[in-house]
DNA sequence: CGATTGACGTACG
DNA sequence: TCGTACGCCAATC
């Protein structure tokens, strides 16, 4: 695929290639490209994300654990918590509920 | 220009 | 099984 992309904007492409009510972790985008140890730089990307574009769903990633590890950085409140409720995911205590449910594997989903 | 931080994950003890 | 240490790369201080 577009291998040529920089690290980021293939991150970008993924995340906006997660369909409606699922999730994905850092780590998972990260080795699908390839570098499983470079899952910090996939959460750099998505802060970056707002402002390359504003269309990349970062609600729907988060931590390996289905934590909502970046909620804080949606809106100061339970911002990213209510998107995810109303894609229909039961978020306890800012985690996931099922994640692994509704766990969006690149890997297996878009499988190159 | 050097040191620290950061939306994480894996390895080791 | 749980806790701590390290790696990764870019941006910021």
């Amino acid at each position: 695929m577009s291998e040529e992309l920089s690290f980021f904007n293939q991150v970008y492409e993924i995340v906006k290639c997660i369909p409606f009510g699922r999730v994905t972790s850092y780590g998972a985008i990260a080795k699908y490209l390839g570098t499983a140890k470079s899952s910090r730089m996939v959460g750099w990307a998505m802060n970056n994300s707002h402002v390359a574009l504003q269309n990349i769903p970062a609600h729907r990633v988060v931590n390996r654990i289905g934590l909502l590890s970046g909620k804080q950085h949606f809106g100061t409140g339970d911002e990213m918590k209510k998107i995810l409720e109303k894609e229909g995911l039961e978020i306890v205590n800012d985690q996931i509920q099922n994640f692994s449910h509704h766990f969006w594997d690149p890997q297996i989903e878009l499988k190159y």
